[in-house]
DNA sequence: TAACCACCGATTGCATCCAATATCAACACA
DNA sequence: TGTGTTGATATTGGATGCAATCGGTGGTTA
């Protein structure tokens, strides 16, 4: 699905082709801020951005809806989707039945040099630092967790579902801090601890915690979404 | 996502539009068999047989693409999706996650009236008729069973789920017959019970062993795939 | 005889041009 | 003064034509 470095199912994206490089691009600026939820995508002014026609443009912005990141109108235009919380919610809803699944997929083919890596995750989040570090050293710790797992289809659907949340996590995470996340890293420890003991049962439950736990923490902050 | 009758998710496609409404025709085509995996897709050929030109077909193509329906490679084609029996299971474990959600979140706003239109769905089934109205009828109960739910985004991933591996369900009970398929009646009572109850717990246990009968079933059957 | 290379047809990807549609502002009218 | 209507403008959707790329076939050579 992306190109970029931090992503979860490496299948072959010919980026040769400009319309899928044009919608990488465009992902990378949703995902990293640049382009914030109802903001508006106009072909012409995109087109000429990246060199290109407006065709490709077109079926990049196709892509992305598919996607949930980029929502179409009809002979109208392109906005980058907004999110209600409730369908914040509904997405972590989905993840929280889901990832377990993958990790305990993962977890049948991880290696155990795989686990210190997450263990050394675990303690770098914990040594704290500002709100683009914590966020990025989590996407990886996941990321990490799943990387075992031979089945794609699941890692694509949880992949777009962390796309799509991405932005109001950010926004949540800089409204109340990272010290107000710092039972995270408890969270993380338990999952480190449960998959060093190979126990999936018990892996599961803690990640579903951890998600469950994101969860709430959203709904009590609805101003997010405003 | 499908403007057919037989749909989930009823969201406002702008079927006004070429590309959207030519999805929706390869899509049924693939659907109900007409088209199979591993056919061939050209673009030219189905642009005249639509009365349009390359361009709306090519963007369908890409629709279908993210939803699975369809492969295609750069510079070469476009072919219906074929898959291996370990990518079906690995939909059939999705599911097995998913729709008891989906059914939990339907069963809060699920009237009586509805209860008993599955209910009579069910005894319908238990009468027994053809394969093509086995699978017909079943769709149509759990399609049902859903139908009150307000999650869009996971009536969307199970609906997909549903259509990439709508094929082989149906090679399966085309090979087997549906006199091998009697205990799913007993699932379907089960369910509409458990419904009727309103015992959320219950329907979601029922319906779990529903779908892993069908995966187990399916992993038995591996000629399915060749 | 088998393996390798060059060429050619077929098919898709992209750019340019034209048509259709929605948005917005000015204007007439009650 | 508020409202409905109508026109101009901006923006997207689609058709045609050309360039790029892939697969197969024939010929050549060791």
């Amino acid at each position: 699905m992306n190109n970029g470095s931090h992503t979860l199912t490496d299948k072959e994206t010919p980026s040769a082709v400009a319309s899928h490089r044009i919608a990488s691009l465009i992902r990378d600026q949703i995902l990293d801020g640049s382009l914030a939820p109802g903001e508006r995508i106009r072909q012409e002014e995109f087109a000429e951005r990246f060199g290109a026609s407006r065709i490709p443009v077109k079926e990049a912005l196709r892509l992305l809806e598919s996607d949930g990141l980029v929502t179409l109108v009809a002979n109208t235009g392109a906005w980058v989707s907004r999110m209600s919380e409730e369908e914040c919610v509904e997405a972590y809803q989905i993840r929280e039945r889901l990832e377990p699944l993958l990790l305990r997929e993962s977890l049948k083919n991880l290696d155990d040099a795989t686990i210190d890596a997450l263990d050394a995750l675990a303690a770098e989040m914990e040594a704290g630092a500002d709100v683009e570090t914590f966020l990025r050293l989590d996407r990886q710790f996941h990321l990490l967790s799943y990387s075992a797992a031979r089945t794609t289809a699941l890692a694509e659907i949880i992949q777009r579902l962390w796309n799509s949340t991405q932005h109001y996590r950010r926004a949540y995470t800089l409204l109340v801090g990272i010290e107000h996340n710092q039972i995270s890293h408890s969270h993380h420890h338990l999952i480190v601890d449960a998959l060093r003991r190979r126990d999936p049962d018990d892996a599961e439950s803690a990640l579903v915690s951890h998600i469950r736990r994101t969860r709430s923490e959203l709904s009590r902050h609805p101003e997010v979404f405003g």
